[in-house]
DNA sequence: AGCCGCATGTGATCCATGTCACAAATTCAG
DNA sequence: CTGAATTTGTGACATGGATCACATGCGGCT
């Protein structure tokens, strides 16, 4: 079956293939069908919102498939991108167990497949469910220790050349290359959003490129960039 | 009964006094039969060491009674401090959930009393009990919340002064003083930690502090600061 | 009282980075 | 292939705030 963005759509949760590799979805059978019942799959455009920073939460959306952005932003339409959420990820989780409003906005980056459960029936879900409950309060837990590396960042570091290197190092680490000698990443951020992740401006990002290029530290082909080395990188990052 | 630190301890979570306040007191009496069963009741003087950032988790820490300062620190000797914790809050829970390493330090800021359960307890009485486990996704939820409230604060104001102008609203909404016209806040905090909490220097701080005395804003009498006009603190807190 | 240690106040200086204002380059649609 | 739109590169400039270096103030202890 294809979606109505050309996308082909994974059914079931009981014969996804990705399934080891999700937190949610490796339930047992009975609550996964359960699962099944109250899940809504669906899939969104490049660009759509999920859900908006304040808004009440309607309920949860699991991310199968694409990435979606997530940001913080003040009335002054200064933003922040917090995350880029990558298949696996539960959105909107905890402010569907509080109840209090989203704490971030949802903005998917490519064609998305999701699946959404309303409030009452996952808080229902749950409450049946030690082992379920017992997964959210894990996917929590690590949402809450990203929060504080965030945090950690943003705080303790008093130039944008290091916050930059951490998050360079941060995505390699992500990606398998860590290993290499000289990692590749591919970056499909611009100048302007990878600058709205540390807290600074575009020219500054632009001008520490520049100047990392010089060094030798990275080198750019097109959209992959290259870690030629990766110990100035660490240098950078724990100091000044 | 009488600690080694001069503080009457609550024997029993069944008879404690505080219980309809706290998120994790007022369990059924079964579960709260099972909680007393593994629940160490500990106290701790001024400035002792709950934890440490980056240790493998222990366990959780229920605060009773006392405050506990959580800071995340640098390599570098640079600290940010995270939150003041007050009763009722559950330390070292989302480490102890997910087994990953506490992710911040926490001290003592004055005699504590604290519930202390060991992490194999707690993970065994949370699979058992899934009203512990929802309690327990509700609080990390909390938690995670809190954690981006710092983010935006940290990350969308460009000025010291609009940080300083949130955290002060922050307190005085947090005590119930802020519907008076004019709010007082007992500061406990000195300048150097209050500075340590927006990520900006001592100096700084008190050359705020001086500034918002010369407009009116606030004043100190003491250790009590009073807010003097609310709005153009608002005011300062929404822009620049 | 008087001393010590910590907290606060304040000036002088310097530098990283935000901001503005363009130019150059790259991407993309038609 | 070509023009428009977006992204990237760079200079000039102003400035918030870090940092250093003291002075002052204040509370507790003997």
């Amino acid at each position: 079956m294809l979606s109505p963005y050309g996308m082909e759509i994974v059914e079931s949760c009981l014969t996804c293939q990705l399934r080891a590799d999700r937190i949610f979805c490796n339930l047992p059978a009975s609550a996964l069908q359960t699962f099944e019942g109250i899940k809504y799959a669906t899939a969104y455009p490049q660009g759509a919102v999920l859900f908006v920073e304040g808004q009440v939460p309607r309920g949860v959306f699991v991310l199968c498939k694409g990435s979606v952005k997530l940001s913080i932003n003040s009335p002054n339409g200064r933003t922040m991108i917090v995350k880029i959420a990558e298949p696996g990820e539960v959105l909107g989780l905890s402010a569907t167990v509080s109840g209090k409003p989203y704490e971030v906005t949802a903005e998917t980056l490519d064609p998305c497949q999701v699946n959404f459960v309303k409030r009452e029936d996952f808080l229902r879900f749950l409450k049946d469910d030690v082992e379920a409950c017992f997964k959210v309060a894990e996917q929590l837990g690590e949402k809450y220790h990203n929060a504080c590396q965030e945090v950690r960042t943003l705080g303790l570091s008093h130039s944008a050349a290091e916050k930059l290197a951490n998050l360079l190092l941060e995505w390699s680490a992500k990606s398998n290359e860590s290993c290499k000698a000289e990692p590749r990443l591919k970056v499909r951020l611009t100048h302007e959003e990878i600058a709205q992740m540390i807290g600074t401006s575009r020219e500054t990002v632009t001008r520490l490129f520049a100047d990392m290029k010089k060094h030798q530290i990275v080198q750019s082909k097109g959209s992959t960039l290259i870690i030629r080395n990766a110990n100035a990188l660490r240098e950078i990052a724990n100091h000044n």
